[in-house]
DNA sequence: TCCTTTTTTTACCATTTGTTAAATGCACCC
DNA sequence: GGGTGCATTTAACAAATGGTAAAAAAAGGA
């Protein structure tokens, strides 16, 4: 299972197996249930996760007290709080499982002692991570102004495997309306 | 005024006077009225702008053929459409002057000889930038599920300076309703 | 299978926001 | 001063969304 995560970096650049080796003694395999807490708000994130199987979400509560879905991540993505990640602040987000999922996970302390031994790593995965977060901005704009109705039937023609997957009140939390609405609006299209 | 560009970057690096001149003379300088078209949407972007004053907005369609915005960018920022310009993709999204701005102009192509030459600026202008998209995107997520009002507020707050020096429709079209529905809040505010 | 628990759907009404149209205010120019 | 064009404010009504509560459906567990 951890090798379907050297492959994937594989994809990008060729890595000896001496590398992988190296890699491999520092990253560990996760299993995890539907609505398993990976890592809790209100603390420095110091880990980073990749996605071997399932779906996580990145939450946050919002003004109201509602907990908000700010990302979905799912297969071949990594997933963390990158800005505290980086930078060793707080963390108004959470990561929590959608549905069950199988991860790798890559604590910051032995990432950042491979980063020093292959420093094609570092550039390697923030490169990946960057323009993962460039989707992820643009397809969040994108939402904007449009009314509830637009944006689900975006996020089923954007990821219509994530759709299937996790429950309808987590697709509510991540247009931003209830799932009330969101059931009414199904309803509206059938 | 294109020294205010080496000042900033000398905030977080020391840069020699010899490797300034190098970087002085591989930029431009550039003013431009409030409303002014920076970049057109449906090119490949080739130019990132670093603002020394006033306030530029990334700006895109959305579904009902509004002019939504998606960003504003102010003083001590760069501004440009990472996506197009780091993987030469059509962007959807162009750039206008929310107000009156002075500028300096990075071309693609001379950046890019600037990155070989002095290596330590690439990563020093990519770290900028990606920490400016994880804050942005923290903005844009905390609106999720959030009301018009309470959204207003909350830009009130997050950029105080920016509300003062744009136009009440670019200030809606960022927070995703009509103008005629911020006056409103407005109203109801006072 | 039956029971319990959780998720999803419905319905009703209150609130928010959009739409359309008009009025007002404001800066600029002649 | 009187226009002119543009931005902002108002208003009335329509449409969308939220809040609350309850019913129906689905998922698990004993």
């Amino acid at each position: 299972m951890i090798d379907s995560f050297i492959n994937f970096l594989r994809l990008f650049k060729n890595i000896s197996d001496a590398d992988a080796e190296l890699i491999r003694n520092e990253i560990s395999f996760r299993k995890v249930d539907e609505g398993e807490v990976l890592f809790e708000e209100g603390h420095v994130c110091r880990e980073m996760f990749f996605i071997c199987k399932g779906v996580l979400r990145i939450v946050a509560q919002n003004d109201k007290g509602n907990k908000m879905t700010y990302f979905f991540l799912k297969e071949n993505q990594f997933c963390s709080i990158l800005n505290s990640f980086n930078n060793n602040i707080l963390a108004p987000e959470g990561i929590e499982a959608a549905c069950d999922a199988e991860l790798i996970v890559l604590k910051k302390q032995k990432l950042l002692g491979l980063y020093e031994k292959l420093p094609y790593l570092k550039e390697l995965i923030t490169g990946i991570t960057t323009q993962s977060l460039l989707e992820k901005i643009n397809v969040r704009n994108s939402y904007l102004g449009e009314d509830a109705a637009t944006r689900y039937r975006n996020f089923l023609m954007r990821q219509p495997d994530i759709a299937l997957r996790v429950s309808l009140s987590d697709i509510a939390s991540y247009l931003g309306i209830t799932q009330q609405s969101l059931s009414r609006i199904r309803k509206n299209m059938r």
